[in-house]
RNA sequence: GCCCCGGUAGCUCAGCUGGAUAGAGCAACUGACUUCUAAUCAGUAGGUCACAGGUUCGAAUCCUGUCCGGGGUGCCA
């Protein structure tokens, strides 16, 4: 939407109006028909004449030849357009090009073109980076930060009041298992800088520790191979069957609804009291008919995907025994050493921690705090480098309480209900699964401290809009959330909205911390900041002070990473090869930067430019048209962004102006012009070209550089 | 099983509110540095837009179905 397809839009509507057409179009009506041709040969604007041919009764070409003459006589007093011509059914509008560069470079050089479009009074909240102390930081954390934080710049300019922040996981199982780790096992050095990347390497540790499939292909104690005695149909429920197991010396009843299995199997049964899907099974009621523990599928027991199928066991299986000890894997543990007693060793260890830290016991919750900061303190360095920025944030610690006594006042409200013993909510007339929200025991889960968060963005920063940043695995858990905040009786539950993207992968599959192949923050910060200065930088060695030679490779290296994180459709997954984005060249960030640099560097060696000799009638060569063109796009471009959440956006945009102005640059000599006046105008033109490439960059949260 | 997302050139991806000949980068090949920075530019080659129907004057784009891949699916975060 510009002020070239405003008119196109008002004078086609006008002469439809008359004769021989005689159809009232709005002006709104013919914009929406308006496009942009795909080749720029056709014009800036195009009208086509297809849904006006059956009204008329006439071929869309001879409409379009009409229409054409018609527009063009009624428009010989402006000069803002240099051919109106109908192609086939289409009238083509060509702006003429010292119309737009008389308008469009003072407005950006000298007026506001760039400036923040008017305020919207729309606060909105941005919330991203959401990372966890006492793990490590990694590529992908860094597309989170890339988006959030661009998606914060684009609306801002957009014209929204927007609230950057922060929302750290700094409470739960990870932090009590790098603890557990760290004090049981770890007997070295507490290193004296990178500390939260050293618990981040504790964290690790302990989920090998405590990942019991080394030990065992069916990690669940408690679950033993049991001879099913008889099957019998359940008399009230069709799906379900009373199924009775001998294991050991016992027999007992089980109503299941799996399948899969017959009489005389022998399939793993967890007894009550035993854990299975991280619960504890217990006696049950299921319509009117007893059941003592539980009959396992092949997924409930980790040893395959079905979750209705029930696994069954080879015949000549013993009866009564643990699974675990049968399937053991060898040479994990000493074969003397119980499978089952070293899970439940590991496992208590954890949550006796976890224990300790709920209840505040000094020496651990001192341990926690100090943590902690060794955590906080990695992350605003990170942030510091990155330029991202917070307004506020939120430590997950500070709203486990509330979470759990806004559930519990929803639940006497009548919105929540008690299901199993635990409290949630039914989302069903949403078509979405139960939403639980506080666990049968009474602890919190991390979707009672999200309702708590909401409810406090809502009533204390008076947000109209909530973004949520967060990887796409999460969709569910947000429309959730979103539907029992509407539940809640939160007006602004609506204009909540989840902003899912993609994994960073590598090429041979995901980041995983036990394939041992995941690529910490350091690491790519480190190898691409080498490779700019060696690479790049080198030949720049005592010209450039060591200062500049700093701050340029570490413009450039963000410049590479979150124009790479960006530069992607949010849903899709990013294949991530550090080799390939330290080295290359062609759609990247870099590319970009360095056309700004040769902008800077020719600006560097001519006079200031006077606003009133700049004759820009002379700015006619067919590149030059295609920079301007590309000029004029950018506010909506970037509103588009802002409204569609999409940074992605704005990067097609700047690379494909820079495209522009380095096919220009080939053609279009600045220094070298015919004429003195042909110089200025040009040096106008590139000016503004550079000052919009600054700003794109800079909603994306790239910091150009003047040489390169 | 059900829900969500994806499938476009050898590779990585744009294009998706329907519109003119489906575009970039990488890799391959050819050419351009006595020239405002070659991290560049010009060119060659590379396509059954997963498949099949449907809607339409017109479909990569919208609808339906199928196949393939990924994610999620009540006591993890």
């Amino acid at each position: 939407m510009n002020q070239y397809s405003k008119l196109v839009s008002t004078e086609i509507a006008k002469v439809l109006r008359e004769t021989p057409f005689e159809l009232d179009l709005s002006v709104d009506d013919v914009m929406q028909l308006l496009e942009v041709p795909s080749d720029s040969s056709h014009g800036d604007h195009a009208f086509p004449c297809f849904t006006l041919a059956k009204q008329l009764r006439k071929s869309p070409a001879m409409i379009a030849s009409d229409l054409a003459d018609r527009v063009q006589a009624q428009l010989t007093e402006s000069d803002a357009f240099s051919q109106i011509k109908s192609v086939g059914p289409y009238v083509n509008f060509h702006v003429d090009s010292s119309h737009r560069a008389k308008s469009l470079i003072p407005a950006i050089v000298f007026g506001d073109f760039l400036s923040r479009r008017p305020d919207k009074a729309c606060r909105v909240m941005v919330e991203y980076s959401q990372p966890n102390t006492h793990k490590a930081f990694h590529v992908g954390h860094t597309r989170n930060v890339a988006l959030g934080d661009a998606l914060v710049r684009i609306c801002e300019w957009a014209g929204y009041d927007v609230i950057a922040a922060n929302y750290i996981g700094d409470v739960g199982a990870h932090i009590a298992k790098c603890l557990w780790y760290f004090r049981t096992f770890y007997t070295g050095e507490i290193p004296d800088e990178r500390r939260g990347e050293f618990l981040g390497e504790m964290y690790t540790r302990a989920v090998e520790l405590l990942d019991f499939s080394l030990l065992t292909r069916a990690p669940h104690p408690g679950v033993v191979t049991a001879r099913v005695q008889s099957i019998q149909p359940h008399p009230n429920k069709k799906n379900l069957q009373i199924v009775k197991v001998e294991s050991g010396n016992q027999v007992n009843q089980v109503v299941c609804g799996g399948t899969g299995f017959a009489v005389g199997d022998i399939v793993p049964y967890a007894n009550v009291g035993s854990r299975v899907g991280g619960r504890i099974v217990s006696v049950a009621d299921f319509e009117g008919v007893e059941s003592n523990g539980m009959v396992c599928s092949e997924k409930e027991v980790s040893l395959g995907d079905d979750n209705l199928k029930i696994f069954v066991f080879p015949n000549e299986t013993l009866v009564g025994e643990e699974i675990a000890e049968i399937l053991r894997v060898d040479g994990a543990l000493p074969p003397t050493q119980s499978v089952i007693k070293e899970i439940e060793k590991r496992e208590r260890g954890v949550s006796e921690v976890l224990h300790a830290l709920e209840q505040g016991e000094p020496e651990i919750t001192e341990l926690w705090k100090k943590t902690r900061q060794w955590s906080l303190d990695e992350f605003d360095e990170i942030y510091e480098w990155l330029n991202a920025r917070f307004d506020h944030i939120f430590y997950e610690s500070d709203v486990s309480d509330s979470g759990k006594s806004v559930v519990k006042e929803f639940l006497e409200k009548g919105v929540l209900v008690k299901s199993e013993g635990a409290i949630g909510a039914d989302l069903s007339q949403f078509k979405l699964p139960f939403f639980l929200l506080l666990k049968s025991d009474g602890t919190g889960l991390y979707s009672t401290k999200d309702i708590a968060l909401a409810q406090l963005k809502f009533e204390k920063f008076k947000v109209d809009k909530s973004v949520y940043v967060v990887d796409y695995s999460q969709s569910l858990h947000f429309q959730q959330v979103f539907k029992t905040l509407g539940l809640m009786g939160f007006e602004k539950a609506d204009l909540c909205y989840h902003l899912p993207y993609g994994l960073v992968v590598l090429p041979e599959g995901k980041m995983s911390s036990r394939v041992g192949n995941i690529i910490l923050f350091s690491e790519l910060q480190e190898r691409l900041v080498d490779t700019i200065r060696t690479q790049y930088l080198s030949k720049y060695e005592g010209e450039w002070s060591e200062d500049e030679i700093n701050a340029s490779a570490r413009r450039i290296a963000i410049g590479t990473i979150k124009y790479g994180m960006l530069n992607h459709d949010n849903n899709k997954n990013i294949v991530f090869e550090l080799t390939e984005w330290t080295s290359r060249t062609g759609n990247t960030g870099p590319y970009v930067m360095y056309a700004y640099a040769r902008i800077a560097s020719i600006l560097a060696e001519l006079d200031e430019i006077d606003e009133n000799e700049i004759q820009y009638e002379l700015l006619t060569h067919e590149t030059e048209n295609d920079v301007m063109r590309r000029l004029a796009n950018f506010p909506s471009v970037v509103c588009e962004a802002a409204e569609s959440y999409q940074p992605q956006l704005v990067c097609v945009y700047v690379y494909t102006l820079a495209k522009d102005f380095n096919r220009m640059y080939e053609n279009c000599p600045v220094k070298q012009a015919e004429t003195e006046s042909l110089r200025v105008a040009r040096a106008a033109l590139i000016k503004a070209t550079g000052m919009v490439i600054k700003k794109a960059l800079e909603l994306i949260g790239v910091e150009a550089v003047e040489r390169m």
